[in-house]
DNA sequence: CTGGTTGCAAAACCTTTGCAAAGTC
DNA sequence: GACTTTGCAAAGGTTTTGCAACCAG
């Protein structure tokens, strides 16, 4: 598990979309795929890979837990997921349709969900200065959120 | 092992005046924790616990790898050693001194460090859009670096 | 039928913990 | 001497791998 993902995005709206993409990869709709793809969605926010192996409803249908990293690598393979860390614990996983990123604070470890558009000013001025295209989906950006700051939060 | 550190940051500028900020506050100055002070000294950047282990020279003095998590953890307790996550694999120590932040290349993991002034513009921005006080030493600035987003990097 | 996929078991990797012996102040 | 710290061993949490049985196309 590299940080880069290995295809362009797939954004996709369902389970059956997943799969067709899936198939057109030669890639199998297995029932243990689709028990990955549906608790993906039914969860619409990043999760871990144990999370994922509980199914949909919770600890109900279960697929291995060897099984699940595998179907989670294969689905990063076709861009139908990426991971990432939000702090220490088990990596995350999301639908690449979650077009999300993150803010996390150092020590409150409250999370914000940020749309990536109002990350575009940060990314251009980090263009801007260094020539990378920053991305924040990977890892989030930390920092100390409005109350810890106030508060003299600080670590 | 937290993100957030323990106390404010302690830079010095050799291995005595780090011992004597451990005495200041109770700890002992023991050989174990003079090897990783050393060997933080002479890499001069973020290293794995395993690296810090093998010493100054390299597999040469050699202490026991859960003696060099449990200083590595002190140290940063007392503020003279950070760690950071750079990517997959073990988290990186650094002497807190080392004001260093760091820009990853997601495609050929190219590692540049920069000045954390050199992020103050982008710390604002985040500031004025979030009210979120941001700091990059824990997880870096991942993206394409020029090189990589020329030829088409994209993952 | 063919080859991708699964479950189980075991291992790999990084980090933490228990404990008696040893070291520091 | 009191209390911290060490080394060793073992365990803990997360992810990967080997392999025979199984299943999708």
């Amino acid at each position: 598990m590299t940080i880069a993902h290995h295809s362009p995005m797939q954004a996709v709206e369902s389970v059956d979309e997943a799969e067709a993409v899936l198939r057109e990869r030669g890639l199998r709709a297995s029932a243990a795929r689709r028990l990955v793809l549906e608790t993906l969605f039914a969860a619409g926010g990043p999760v871990s890979a144990e999370r994922v192996a509980e199914g949909v409803i919770g600890s109900v249908p279960r697929s291995d837990l060897a099984s699940v990293y595998r179907n989670l690598e294969r689905l990063q393979e076709v861009g139908l997921v990426r991971h990432m860390h939000l702090g220490h614990g088990p990596g995350l996983y999301v639908l690449a349709g979650a077009a999300q990123e993150y803010l996390v604070c150092e020590s409150c470890n409250a999370m914000r969900v940020v749309d990536p558009a109002q990350l575009d000013g940060v990314r251009a001025m980090i263009h801007d200065t260094f020539g990378y295209e920053a991305g924040f989906g990977h890892f989030p950006i930390v920092g100390l959120c409005p109350a810890c700051s106030d508060h003299g939060g600080a670590e």
